[in-house]
DNA sequence: AACGAAACCTACCGGTCTACAGGTAACGGG
DNA sequence: CCCGTTACCTGTAGACCGGTAGGTTTCGTT
């Protein structure tokens, strides 16, 4: 371990609760959130459930640091979304199943009363609706070839990526989700640049 | 209760599974499958959950019971649907959340490993696509005004009326979901008829 | 070398869950 | 009127769950 000696104490916790949301997110993904245990994810690090605790004190913590990990992961540093990026996103997506079944799973039982990423989702579309209509419209301008605006196009787009998503986790030998995802931005029309 | 006399223990235990269901479905759409008690279902026709076991003998059992009434829900008897019929379902939904919640919420969860309705919905989704393929067939003939072929346009559409679902379920107030749905279907292009 | 904090552990509590076992009361057909 | 079936009930097993209490070891700092 030749960098063992020269880790402080801050950096290794760091370490290891990172360790910890990665274990979340995989028994997130095979069980959903309330199917997820403390001990399962406490399990895959190598831990028992209390040592878990120890690092984030409840369930409900452990799913906030799951939560605002995803939002720096998709925070793309400085460059503006473009949609020839959004292809690749599906592309790069459909490579990492993992990940698109946690949160799928996650949306699922967000809709559910009560539910502590409910919340996090309702703002979250907010967010990606107006991030998507702003694409848009920095392609297209201020109206579609199709006559529809940005801001009535966004909710589409999202709809597309999260629907195509449960149909190819069901199925992926008869999903072609990025191939699928291509013929919705042909639907909205011919690039004008 | 002029027609109890009527009526034959065939006929009251079927409409005492038929209240089972309904407060099954109501539970999940609140709680999820997973959590879902079998007590909280039984309270709401009150029973005990003991009592519930005689009806239905495990947890599936009675999934298997709210999958299957739904399949006859939606299957339209002898009328072929058309686009239109399906902005009217979209309306219709609209109205009852309670319906979507249910199955939105098993859907999300079916994505996870070893769920008991991870079958159903797999080749529901397989049917339905087929059942939307043939929708625009009707409509378009074999190839849409934007060029893609029904059977490419299909996971499209199915995805649209999934995710837009989501959305609405989570921000009724921002999605206008029938809104939207119509926008996408004039994204298909004009009806040649 | 001493000390305080961080990083775990064992033990345990109260609750909830599905399911099984077995009992009883009502009921309807012969 | 009897008798088998249906429709429940109580009791309980057995398992997991999240969370608390409190201990002990490890380790960096002084």
């Amino acid at each position: 371990m030749p960098y063992g000696e020269l880790m402080n104490a801050r950096v290794r916790s760091e370490e290891r609760r990172a360790e910890i949301v990665r274990a979340a997110l995989e028994v997130i993904a095979e069980r959903g959130y309330r199917g997820a245990s403390l001990a399962a994810v406490a399990e895959r690090v190598g831990l028992t459930q209390q040592g878990l605790l120890h690092y984030f004190p409840t369930k409900d913590a452990l799913l906030v640091a799951v939560l605002t990990e995803r939002d720096q992961w998709d925070a793309v540093p400085d460059t503006q979304w473009r949609v020839d990026l959004l292809v690749s996103l599906v592309e790069y997506n459909a490579m990492r199943p993992g990940i698109i079944q946690t949160f799928s799973a996650l949306l699922g039982e967000s809709v559910t009363e009560g539910h502590p990423a409910r919340g996090y989702f309702t703002e979250r579309y907010a967010k990606v609706r107006e991030n998507m209509a702003a694409v848009l419209r920095a392609e297209y301008g201020d109206q579609l070839p199709n006559g529809l605006t940005p801001e009535r196009t966004a909710p589409l787009l999202v709809a597309v990526m999260d629907g195509l998503q449960y149909q190819w986790l069901l199925d992926p030998e008869s999903v072609d989700m990025p191939g699928a995802f291509r013929d919705f931005l042909t639907l909205l029309g011919e690039n004008p640049h």
